[in-house]
DNA sequence: TTGTTTCATTGACATTTATCATACCTCTAC
DNA sequence: GTAGAGGTATGATAAATGTCAATGAAACAA
């Protein structure tokens, strides 16, 4: 039934959520939480694509991942002060699961399996942003944008021809670095045959060349 | 006994981690482990201080945390690729309890409230990892520097004055930028007045504008 | 002693990247 | 239609930061 970390619920687990969760939809644009407010459900993905993003002061934000069907949005605020620590927005129109903190955490102090499962959804999440950190400091900006265009293509629409709701400073903030930058970027990559893009639509000609870029500059 | 998340333990499974764990005495500059091989135990520091890092490629690691006196070196293998995700070295004459993973594991599944309390651990090492990421993204050198002097003085040596066995390439490593960069940065806090150092010894004479340079700088 | 190594320092310079200004679309509202 | 808003695109310029080269200082071995 779930594809996600809660396929190691017991069913006397899944028949309680079964009644106590709820379910929202939210249109593309539209804000799920802010970072800061307060953190009172952890978020399930049923359809629809989203942005996790950090914001701190009146700059860019930084766009850390995006989530689509099947994810989970928990946050490191659980257990520790409940508060989201990153904000969501829906990228496209959204189906979303909320399920109460409390039934959450008891759910974890219930199921010993499913608590060291949790652990290693968090773990994969941190082993992610170890690779982010990583590709942010080492890389110059040709290597951030075919990091950006490698997971797009490979990890959320599964296809070198893909069409987006990012906007071009979306993709600017997933590859640290101003909308500026990450245009001129994206005409040098089309200039080069490496890509097409026509405003939403991506299409991937080069993949090795694009993961050159990655690999080495 | 203990100061951290291990204080959650039943008394069965204090008892079993004594006759089960073992020490093991590092020097300063000796690496504990490396990024990439296997995690086989969870360590705890008894005593002195060490450098948590990422190694990317020939260039500059990334040192992610210090680790002192009470603190945990898990890692985010734990239950997931069972590979150690950074390098771990002493920068001080170091004492370490090794803790044999598989019987960690079993705490976690034999105790929900001590599996609860490590999430709560992990998350908050998540959240200071986004303030890093913050910190890296949108501050520039003069903020980044102000940010690991402040980081040293309130969190490890506890003291605006403070010697330390970091080099300037690893304070560098820290900040995000080369050690020229970081050795002409000190050398500006020094001649406005706001820092003395010499060699190893820091002094923090401005804390006030430290932390303003860090906020607004 | 001398040579060797490692780290710290400094200056000149090049490169990378952001900022600013402007123009051009494509919507939508009126 | 037309004006405004928001996103996209492009060029000129400035700022931030890294690279390279050279020197000095301290530690240490032969």
């Amino acid at each position: 039934m779930f594809t996600n970390v809660l396929r190691y619920l017991n069913s006397d687990q899944i028949s309680d959520l079964e009644q106590n969760k709820f379910n929202v939809s939210f249109s593309q644009g539209e804000t799920i939480f802010k970072q800061g407010a307060p953190m009172t459900h952890i978020i399930v993905i049923d359809k629809g694509l989203l942005k996790v993003y950090l914001e701190s002061g009146l700059r860019h934000s930084i766009i850390l991942r995006l989530l689509k069907s099947g994810e989970i949005a928990g946050g490191p605020g659980f257990h520790t002060d409940y508060r989201h620590h990153f904000s969501l927005m829906a990228l496209e129109d959204t189906e979303l699961t909320f399920i109460d903190i409390n039934k959450f955490e008891s759910f974890i102090l219930d199921n010993s399996i499913f608590a060291l499962e949790f652990i290693a959804y968090l773990n994969k999440a941190h082993i992610s942003f170890y690779d982010k950190l990583k590709t942010i400091q080492h890389k110059q900006m040709n290597g951030r944008m075919a990091a950006t265009l490698c997971y797009l293509s490979d990890n959320i629409y599964k296809s070198n021809n893909f069409e987006t709701n990012l906007s071009r400073q979306d993709i600017a903030d997933m590859s640290a670095m101003t909308k500026e930058s990450a245009i001129r970027i994206l005409k040098n990559f089309k200039d080069s045959g490496i890509i097409e893009c026509e405003n939403n639509t991506f299409n991937i000609l080069n993949k090795d060349s694009l993961m050159d870029i990655f690999e080495n500059g």
